[in-house]
DNA sequence: CTGAAAGCGCTAACAC
DNA sequence: GTGTTAGCGCTTTCAG
């Protein structure tokens, strides 16, 4: 059935001038074997590099020189086959890859797994659970070492059954039940770091413009927020908290009620909500961090480092999640306790926040 | 060496607590055989429900319980060590995963291939050659069906070698030597659209802001702007380009410049320049569209649809590019010529131009 | 030091 | 309709 055409030994010259080179690399050990004269255990050996087993060097020569002559490839598949496990790790994703600086946790993931040997076999659902478990089970199929199961934004997460049949950890989310490994952002410092900026410049009368959807992240920012303005002995004062959407439209919206609070400094929710913040006090002839300091949170690059003025920030370690996601699969890091292991969220200092404006209340 | 404790055989109830169900699932189409009373060769077509194989219901059914029974999960590794090619597509990125809007191409080749019954294996480069290569290498024994080689801004590539031994096709990129498959943003339409989005409106004196450096994206936005006004029977004139920097501060510098052209809108390289134009103009007291229309390119959702007004752009159509690619690759896509094909660049129009200003010079 | 041979799990002829 | 069998390319004892 099998209608090649080359002789084989010819070198085939450049049949067709473009599409697959579908020569179909037929060098296999057993080529390069006879080829150097050798059995296929030797060649093997020389090709994994074997420490223990002693090959003469002329003979790992003549099987070296063999391998380049006839440009062998090993072929994973089959090692695969025989070891049971691939070098694969895989990454499915409710997202990741469609939101702009969440991408960070594949490069984080993708930097990691190689840094171990390890290639990335990445899915993105899209949140359509047909599809999610068509993808583990595919996953399952290759023989993954592991899957690393993420969301695009922190949350609560239930784990897919199919998941379980595989070594896996949850990254930028957690699930209720207790010993599933997962690895979050570490809100609660986030949004500690982000009040004391504010606190560091002298800052008293910090306002807080938190999200109105429920998520950790908003739970765990406001807790940050108390907790620093505790230790630096100042009283909670709810009326400095506000909510409004987590978008430009809601930080522009939420600058009328803002300014009735006669703040000295303001941290947003996030990003996007100082963005809008930013025009709002525009509009009122305000000035950055002039008339008021500002901090946000995320460290959406695009937005943050390029408004005018560049913007304060507490920085989500996407990257370190999908890294930390790894290295925990892999059994490198330390899982300590039930709990999901948290990842520091560092502080980004720009000039949204300079001097105490009008300080000292 | 391994302690494992469960004697086999044994449910084991939830030996230990977090960690790899190490139970290595030994479940082969031969397990299943046996349990079903039938032939590997039978499960096998049951499997892969071959059509023309005619098989018992009463059999199948058979079969089908055995499976779930013991819970069987072919192994793809094996499968594919017959075949001879894997249903995989390599993605190597140069940094997709990095640039914010860019990850749309790899969302695009995942959407793409998983139709065709496909997976994705990525390799971010980082541009680093040592990685590139590594990274070809594994795809190559790891038998992909094809390498999608991207970039992670449209700009002109070599090619390496070894992609060679591979089908592959580029993406976002394009090489000098003819016959390489390549899929490319149409950067002359994209830009001959913005250019139209004002000339819909009634504007005649349009200016541009061009990028200082070179690029594709640079010659072909000016380009499609040239076209764009001699198809309205608007002489060209120099005057009315400028360049600066592609980004925030390029934009919000060349505020001054521009507004000694007295045009009554402007289209700039890129969104970015456009969000730092926003400011520039405000300091001045102008407001945008009335004193001054603007478009963009790229359609950076972060930025261009909060802009106060949202600002009306063309779109990069990254998604597209990586759709395409897969596309391309498996054959599925006419080759036209030896060009690269050309993606269209869809228009997006928002806020930011709207009536003609004091159109009509 | 090197070769022979037995599989890894699966598919595809080809019998029966 | 269903079973037998010969590999796919590689690793790994076990002999020699």
């Amino acid at each position: 059935m099998n209608s090649r055409e080359n002789k084989p030994g010819e070198a085939a010259p450049a049949a067709s001038p473009r599409h697959r080179p579908e020569r179909a690399h037929p060098v296999t050990l057993r080529d390069v074997a006879e080829a150097a004269g050798v059995s296929t255990a030797t060649v093997s050996l020389v090709v994994n590099k074997k420490k223990d087993a002693r090959i003469a060097e002329e003979t790992r020569q003549r099987v070296k020189d063999a391998i380049r002559a006839l440009g062998y490839r090993p072929n994973a598949m089959a090692k695969t086959l025989v070891s049971g496990t691939s070098r694969f790790i895989g990454l499915v994703a409710d997202g990741v890859a469609t939101t702009p600086f969440a991408g960070q946790i594949i490069h984080g993931a993708q930097d990691e797994a190689w840094k171990h040997g390890y290639a990335l076999l990445i899915a993105n659902t899209e949140g359509n659970r047909e599809l999610e478990q068509d993808a583990i089970s595919m996953m399952l199929e290759y023989k993954v070492r592991g899957i690393l199961y993420s969301t695009w934004f922190h949350r609560e997460t239930d784990i897919p059954a199919s998941l379980r049949e595989a070594d896996f950890v949850l990254v930028n989310c957690f699930a209720a039940e207790p010993g599933a490994r997962a690895v979050v952002p570490d809100e609660v410092q986030g949004g500690k770091s982000a009040t004391e900026i504010l606190l560091r410049h002298g800052h008293r009368r910090i306002a807080f413009i938190n999200a109105t959807i429920p998520a950790p992240a908003k739970d765990g920012r406001l807790l940050g927020y108390r907790q620093a303005l505790e230790e630096a002995g100042i009283a909670f004062d709810p009326g400095l908290v506000m909510e409004a959407y987590p978008d430009q439209e809601g930080g522009y919206g939420a600058t009328g009620e803002l300014l009735k609070r006669s703040a000295t400094a303001v941290y947003c929710y996030n990003d996007r909500m100082a963005m809008g913040l930013y025009d709002g006090l525009r509009e009122h002839g305000l000035s950055i961090p002039e008339d008021l300091a500002v901090v946000g949170f995320d460290n959406q690059e695009v937005i943050a480092a390029h408004l005018r003025p560049p913007l304060s920030t507490v920085a989500l370690p996407h990257y370190e999640l999908g890294a930390a996601g790894v290295r925990m699969l892999l059994g490198l890091e330390e899982t300590a306790g039930a709990e999901a292991a948290k990842i520091h969220c560092p502080t980004v200092e720009r000039n949204s926040v300079r001097v105490a404006a009008r300080a000292k209340t």
